[in-house]
DNA sequence: CAGGTC
DNA sequence: GCTGG
């Protein structure tokens, strides 16, 4: 048990379960809600104890593991500052103020690029669904003391598990884009950790070359898993609620791409931390 | 119809 | 155009 420093409140569980991650999972322990999730090989516990988190496995945390954590979970986001970082309006001040404690995650490049190509025309629940099958399709196995449990599995294992073992699991067309975009990373020898903080142009170029990419998942792996703070992914949701608050626009004629480099420009350099306050706020209402 | 892409 | 609710 180990309270984790955080520079703002942190609201675990909108941020766990705010669509942006789905490898994190709901665990009774000790007749208290804790989360669970695989970070690097390693299982990890928390909880919410007050505006904090509290670390509750590994039971001895070591310093690199709770470095771990607290880097997955950006605890050191100033939110405050990010709050401020726009001249904020009505609709923005209550999202703020109803949400106030959501963290942006920091994934796993490669585990958030499989996600988002599934969330295509595809719902949270289902997405949710496809993930696990994939990892327990897998002989990823782990023991600590808490039992077994597994990681996610690579390109290469993919690649030779084949397109149909993702599509026997339910994967559907996406099947034939996560194997594809699993040999480009392979063959070309991709880090796509190298891609981390890099410029946002080159990384939007980079990601759309997979197969199932295109600007909206590119944004959503830059904002999720690669530290580019301003992407900007444009879906459903947030279509709505630029159109509803920010636009006096019932119909939708502009194309998404330009709605996002319109918006990544009036929101500023954290504009994709604004989207992920607009995503929430518009789906919980 | 569901957090799009080719 | 895949597939579940």
């Amino acid at each position: 048990m180990m309270i984790l420093k955080s520079k703002s409140k942190y609201d675990l569980e909108s941020t766990l379960y705010s669509g942006q991650c789905f490898l994190w999972n709901p665990i009774l322990s000790d007749n208290l809600q804790a989360h669970e999730i695989v970070l690097g090989g390693t299982r990890f516990r928390v909880q919410q104890l007050s505006d904090k988190i509290d670390a509750i496995y590994p039971l001895n945390i070591t310093q690199n593991q709770s470095l771990i954590l607290q880097n997955h979970l950006r605890v050191d986001d100033d939110l405050g500052y990010i709050y401020q970082s726009i001249e904020s309006d009505k609709y923005l001040l209550s999202s703020f103020k109803k949400f106030e404690g959501l963290h942006l995650l920091r994934q796993d490049p490669w585990e958030c690029l499989v996600t988002f190509i599934c969330s295509s025309n595809n719902n949270m629940k289902r997405i949710k669904l496809m993930l696990n099958k994939l990892i327990n399709s897998f002989d990823n196995t782990h023991t600590d003391s808490l039992g077994e449990y597994k990681t996610f599995p690579t390109p290469d294992q993919i690649i030779e598990a084949g397109e149909e073992h993702l599509r026997s699991l339910g994967f559907g067309y996406r099947a034939k884009y996560i194997f594809e975009t699993s040999r480009i990373i392979l063959y070309e020898n991709i880090d796509l950790l190298k891609l981390r903080s890099q410029n946002y142009d080159d990384n939007l170029e980079q990601l759309t070359m997979f197969p199932g990419v295109g600007d909206k998942v590119a944004n959503c792996v830059m904002l999720f898993s690669l530290d580019n703070l301003n992407a900007f992914p444009v879906d459903v949701w947030i279509n709505r609620v630029l159109r509803e608050i920010y636009l006096n626009d019932s119909k939708n004629k502009i194309a998404d791409s330009r709605l996002r480099s319109h918006f990544q420009s009036y929101f500023g350099e954290y504009s994709g931390y604004i989207n992920h306050y607009l995503f929430h706020s518009r789906r919980n209402d």
